[in-house]
RNA sequence: GGGAGCAUAGCUCAGCUGGGAGAGCAUCUGCCUUACAAGCAGAGGGUCACAGGUUCGAGCCCUGUUGUUCCCACCA
């Protein structure tokens, strides 16, 4: 016997206790089923250092959706959890906690550093690992891994010597973006650049041979102390004649040459250029190309160095605001010139980058790009939406070689030893101990880590068991789905592309779903700083994880922004109570004898109208989802249990209910049980818990919804006439609804409704149907009523009578028919023009004519029902 | 400088390959009808940013304009 449910919903009580139920179920494991097609996808791991926040919540929901999803429809389904090292963020972090002890990184030692650091990961990797588990994620938590757990580290190490003996990964002395902050160097993608009020300090430079000056412009004045040449454009005129000359370096009384090079624009400024080749990325190039000498004026916290002479030690912007005051003393300070421009930042403290040379690892970017490209051009892999494919290759195109070094503790160690005694370089998975060219044993690893990028780069195969060939590795890769933000594109997706490829041979992945970003009620994004984040735990402890996962999955098509609004959730919530009650509702009304859901023999009009409607929803419903048309697919699923289950179908149902032991009343309780079971394995991806809750409750068969089988469509429960009739059925009720409405008849004054009808079969079947959502206390079919005190209305099927008695007013009546009648004329007209344009006739498909035709037809009778209705009136 | 998204009801957004526009919330009216007031029934509300074009037919396709958000580049 079932049990009571209570009155309304209350997720707090079952959410947790579901959760617990799935894993003691083993539902989420993956066993390696080679019956099945394999579905799986890799979590985008979240960092150590986070909370669950809107984003991830946004994410996880998607995933899950499409696992379930799967899972539901039979496939091998594996979801891959796990969590991301993230280098810089957590040793930040730590840092900033050693601090508060009032102890430094250095002071506590290398070894201490990462007993802290794995530490942090114990506590907060875990709680973001709950924090999933609040949402629903019905990851495989057997498989759980970590971004530098000894099997990413395996991976990391074979795939740094790979790319090192083929010559893709090097070490150079290059310029690099450095964050003073962080005090280690980031790649070009950590860079985001943030518009700024500057000035522009016109300076001249006076020529070494006395005879004038050359005037140019900066908005960094204090790299003028690393200057080592000054540039002009070959083709200037204006300047060709100086080429070769050299100038006096002011402050620094200096000689540097003047060069000519095509980098300089000569429309720009006065067309001359200073040249600090180890602090901006241009002029290293031109430095580059004219030999000339590269001289760092900076220190890795910010500060000047000793090449910076007197300013030595001082602060970059202090130096800068000093340097201003001795040029204008000295009268090189032309003029200063208010500007905004671009810095770029450090993408994690937003401390302005100082671009500078230093030896870094790179990995040689182009012939890695180059069947990434194809993959995504050719198809192997799609993006969806498709727009992202046009970035995605500008930025692949376009790629400069990737700098995985950073001066960080927390991260991969670069497998790279140096001979103390040869200076030889020894790239290798094991520990190198003696030198392979001099023999010495004081061999010194490179003290520097990896970018964390590059290990998430082999995510889709590294949690797989590479570099070994492990089952799992066989069955499940590549992946099939990827969601994910478009926000980490290249960090990510990109540079997993260009992994797959090259390492395994083969694609990550076959789709990649793009979400947006989750911005607050206003449009702005969500963040610390405005502290107008909202917390999704929150959230959930409110209203429930399935009314959370319900808002992000509606109203939100792939690719695009959305904006939180907790009327949003609440109306979710308002969606899972209805279900709740419906539930309840036909709980209520069972009576043990149900058995397994399954359908009656005998199924009167309004069943089959249900179960036609229901089965091409599943239908449609699949489509959607295996077209990733998420919000569509729920939806669907949404009107259909509210407006057409709900609103229709169990009211119609009380009429055989109340028949207490009737046969009809057994049918109707099948149905009831048939289309609501099945309608909640269609919308347990979306909100798994209380789907659970209900099935569990209901008659079933299995031991959860998780493993139900997913419905199909079936062609044999196609009904089309009988959604038709019932559409005839439908309608007249809405109409009699609404003409009592007008006429403020309470629900609890009863009338009579005459209905005349080409339809008569039709609307006998429905006659209990009209009683009882009509308000009718008899429903008479026939024709030629003689109604002196009645009002009518008028659907396309049918003229409805309904005697009011005093109430009706003759004159209303008359005026309400004639605008019924215009407007029903009116579309006649519209229908006309087209069927009597040639053009649309012959050029229309047959489709579209015929649909026209039969709307027309529609139109006339209704019209002349209408007409017999005001005949009546005179 | 290059590229992309968005512009649809008062608000937040759907609208799949072109066939006279939908939802939720809000508003108005009437209902505690024995599943649900987190509900039921009914109603109002839109030159689909603007201007052209293609088409028998455009919210949807093309061109341009305006507004807005974002990405890339980084001319010092």
């Amino acid at each position: 016997m079932a049990k009571e449910l209570a009155k309304t919903y209350n997720p707090a009580e079952v959410e947790d206790r579901i959760y617990k139920f799935w894993l003691d179920g083993n539902y989420f494991h993956a066993e390696i089923d080679e019956t099945k097609k394999p579905y799986t996808i890799v979590i985008p791991p979240p960092n150590i250092t986070g909370q669950l926040h809107m984003g991830h919540a946004l994410d996880n929901t998607l995933q899950d959706i499409l696992i379930r999803f799967r899972r539901l429809q039979g496939y091998d389904t594996l979801w891959v959890p796990g969590t991301d090292h993230a280098s810089i963020a957590t040793e930040a972090k730590i840092v900033e906690q050693l601090a508060k002890e009032g102890v430094t990184k250095e002071s506590l030692g290398r070894e201490e550093f990462l007993k802290r650091a794995w530490q942090w990961k114990e506590t907060y990797g875990n709680r973001i690992v709950e924090q999933l588990k609040k949402l629903g994620s019905s990851c495989d938590w057997e498989r759980e891994r970590f971004t530098l757990d000894e099997g990413c580290s395996k991976a990391v190490k074979e795939v740094f010597v790979r790319l090192y003996e083929k010559g893709l990964i090097y070490k150079g002395e290059k310029i690099i973006n450095w964050c003073p902050h962080c005090k280690t160097s980031i790649s070009d993608a950590e860079v985001e650049y943030a518009e700024s009020e500057g000035n522009f300090w016109h300076l001249r430079y006076p020529l070494a041979d006395g005879s004038g000056y050359l005037q140019l412009a900066t908005t960094r004045p204090e790299t003028m102390l690393g200057d080592t040449a000054v540039a002009v454009n070959p083709n200037d005129e204006r300047y060709t004649h100086l080429v070769g000359k050299t100038l006096i370096l002011p402050i620094v009384n200096k000689e540097i040459p003047i060069i000519a090079d095509d980098y300089v624009e000569m429309d720009f400024g006065t067309g001359v250029v200073k040249i600090t080749p180890a602090h901006d990325p241009n002029d290293f190039e031109v430095g580059l190309r004219h030999n000339l000498p590269l001289l760092n004026i900076m220190t890795d916290d910010g500060h000047l160095n000793e090449n910076a002479g007197k300013y030595c030690g001082m602060e970059a912007l202090e130096c800068r605001k000093q340097i201003v005051k001795e040029l204008d003393e000295l009268g090189f300070l032309v003029k200063v010139e208010p500007i905004k421009h671009n810095v770029g930042t450090c993408y994690r403290c937003r401390t302005t980058i100082d671009p500078r040379v230093k030896k870094q690892w790179f990995v040689k970017m182009e012939p890695l790009a180059k069947p990434a490209i194809k993959a995504v051009r050719e198809g192997d892999i799609k993006l969806i939406p498709e727009r992202f494919d046009k970035i995605y290759y500008n930025w692949m195109e376009n790629i400069k070689d990737w700098c995985i070094s950073r001066q960080l503790w927390w991260g991969h160690r670069i497998p790279a030893w140096y001979c103390d005694a040869c200076g030889e370089t020894v790239v290798s998975k094991d520990e190198v101990h003696t030198c392979p060219k001099c023999g010495s044993t004081a061999m010194t690893q490179d003290p520097d880590t990896l970018d964390t990028w590059f290990s998430s780069a082999l995510w889709p195969f590294s949690t797989l068991g590479w570099p070994d060939e492990t089952p799992d590795l066989k069955r499940y890769y590549p992946t099939s789905t990827l969601v994910t933000g478009y926000d980490i594109i290249f960090f990510w997706v990109a540079r997993m592309i260009f992994s797959g490829l090259e390492h395994m041979g083969e694609i990550p992945f076959n789709t990649v779903l793009f979400h947006g970003i989750i911005r607050d009620s206003q449009g702005r994004k969500m963040s610390k700083s405005l502290g107008n984040g909202i917390d999704p735990l929150e959230v959930i402890d409110q209203f429930g994880a399935d009314a959370l996962r319900l808002t992000l999955a509606t109203g939100n098509s792939p690719g695009n922004d959305m904006r939180y609004s907790e009327q949003r959730v609440e109306a979710n919530r308002n969606f899972a109570n209805k279900l709740w009650n419906a539930a309840r509702f036909i709980l209520m009304n069972l009576n043990g004898d149900e058995g397994a859901p399954s359908l009656p023999d005998e199924l009167e009009l309004e069943d089959k109208f249900i179960i036609s409607k229901f089965n091409s929803l599943a239908k449609e419903v699949t489509e959607n989802l295996e077209k990733f048309e998420l919000g569509i697919a729920v939806a669907k699923l949404y009107d259909f249990m509210w407006d057409v289950f709900c609103d229709w179908y169990i009211e119609i149902a009380k009429i055989r209910l109340w028949e207490k032991d009737s046969k009809g009343a057994a049918n109707a309780r099948k149905v009831l049980v048939y289309i609501m079971s099945n309608a909640l394995v269609l919308l347990h991806p979306f909100i798994p818990f209380i789907t659970e809750e209900i099935w569990q409750t209901l008659p079933h068969s299995g031991e959860s919804i998780m493993v139900a089988k997913w419905f199909e469509y079936d062609e044999a429960l196609n009904f089309e006439q009988d959604e038709k009739a019932m559409d005839h059925i439908i309608n007249a009720i809405k109409a009699i609804r609404n003409r009592r409405a007008e006429m403020n008849v309470p629900p609890s004054k009863k009338a009579k409704v005459c209905i005349d009808t080409a339809y008569a079969d039709t609307f006998k079947m429905g006659e209990k149907i009209i009683m009882k959502l009509a308000y009718a206390s008899e429903v008479e079919i026939g024709s030629n009523f003689e109604l002196p005190n009645a009002v009518s209305v008028v659907t396309d099927s049918a003229r409805i009578y309904i005697p009011m008695g005093d109430l009706v007013d003759f004159e209303a009546e008359r005026a309400r028919l004639n605008k019924e009648k215009d407007a029903a004329m009116k579309d006649v007209e519209f229908i006309m023009n087209k069927l009597n344009n040639p053009s649309f006739v012959a050029k229309a498909p047959e489709k579209v004519v015929e649909g026209q035709r039969q709307a027309l037809a529609k139109l006339n009778e209704k019209i002349a029902l209408i007409d017999e209705s005001l005949a009546k009136l005179n």
